[in-house]
DNA sequence: AATCCATTCAACCGCCTGGGT
DNA sequence: GACCCAGGCGGTTGAATGGAT
């Protein structure tokens, strides 16, 4: 059977939308509500791919868009959010009150992305430009610019200890995963740790200052690494077809059940290999673009794992890494 | 005034996903 | 499970616009 067109191709109109088509649209919309895309043009009778239709409608003609500039606050949340979906325009979009998808990728594309790259943060990953120079991404220096994710209270409240089994159990699962790429007896010493964790989120740059100042970025700065990171995850642009190994079954109800000390134990983990330049070797290809974090991510997206408060705690600083990781620290020296 | 160039953003395109059969 | 369909999504395009020369 031949599958029937989204639109037939002769006679449709296409480009810009004409004052008296919109009025056609609207005034269907309003009598019939949303839907039936398809057939909406000839009903209506609109000389148009119902895909247009749907477009015209949900980026230009619905009535509760906001259109205009967009706000500080706005601009703040659209990098805050990007920084956990990357560009997954419609998670973000849904977050953003009154924003269209398709609205927020142009002001990215146009706007934000050009402010952050000319503070010296690479829009894609939101970390330094310069990255090795610890200079001028001194959070420090701006600490009431820290936005997002500055939640110090969930920093308190969640600094309950992790236990080894949990963290083992997660390291297992990475292993498990990543082990044909990274070194086993990076992992194992990891694992072999029983390293006791706790939670520390952190604020990412302000998006706002942006376009107010472009004289500092404000990533953090670490007083006993050379290299300022941090890591964003990137939790919904995981493409699922990443793996196709199945979660480990024996696992799994005790990592649902350790999420939370997980994520926080991962975020610390990983911030210390992010942090180690030897083993950032090693893991080159992992770690290009965050694709580490974010496959890691994943692991916790496959087992239908909540992540709100993973991604709460999305970034870890890497001064913040605290001596209870006993075992990661020794193998880091 | 004419031309060139950069920027913006509405709209399009192709692919993907989920639901129904 | 295979197939179809509708809708959704992200990337890209190109017309419109404005500034520079």
């Amino acid at each position: 059977m031949v599958r029937t067109p989204c639109c037939r191709a002769e006679g449709l109109k296409k480009g810009a939308w004409t004052q008296e088509e919109d009025q056609k649209l609207i005034a269907y919309v309003q009598r019939h509500g949303e839907g039936g895309w398809r057939t909406l043009p000839d009903k209506a009778g609109l000389k148009r791919c119902g895909k247009s239709c749907r477009l015209r409608w949900a980026n230009y003609l619905r009535p509760d868009i906001k259109r205009g500039e967009f706000s500080q606050d706005e601009e703040d949340s659209i990098i805050n959010l990007h920084a956990i979906h990357g560009n997954k325009w419609s998670a973000i979009a849904r977050k953003i009150p009154r924003r269209t998808d398709n609205e927020i990728k142009n002001h990215w594309n146009t706007h934000i992305k050009k402010c952050l790259v000319k503070k010296g943060i690479d829009p894609l990953t939101h970390k330094s430009l310069l990255d090795g120079a610890g200079k001028s991404s001194d959070h420090s220096a701006h600490p009431e610019k820290s936005s997002v994710h500055d939640d110090k209270d969930d920093q308190n409240s969640n600094n309950k200890k992790l236990s080894g089994s949990s963290s083992a159990r997660f390291l297992n699962r990475v292993a498990n995963r990543f082990g044909h790429r990274i070194n086993h007896n990076v992992l194992s010493d990891i694992i072999g740790s029983n390293g006791l964790l706790t939670s520390h989120t952190t604020p990412t740059t302000s998006v706002s200052e942006c376009e107010r100042s472009t004289s500092s970025s404000s990533t953090h700065t670490s007083s006993n690494l050379p290299i300022n990171r941090s890591i964003t995850v990137d939790a919904t642009s995981l493409s699922s077809s990443t793996f196709s190994d199945s979660p480990d079954p024996c696992l799994y109800e005790e990592i649902v059940g350790d999420i939370e000390d997980m994520t926080r134990f991962s975020s610390r983990c990983l911030s210390h290999v992010l942090s180690h330049e030897d083993l950032l070797m090693s893991v080159e290809s992992c770690l290009e673009n965050t694709s580490f974090m974010r496959e890691i991510t994943m692991i916790f997206q496959e087992d239908k794992i909540e992540t709100t408060s993973f991604n709460d705690s999305y970034v870890t600083p890497i001064n913040e890494v605290d001596d209870s990781c006993e075992g990661i620290d020794n193998y880091f020296g």
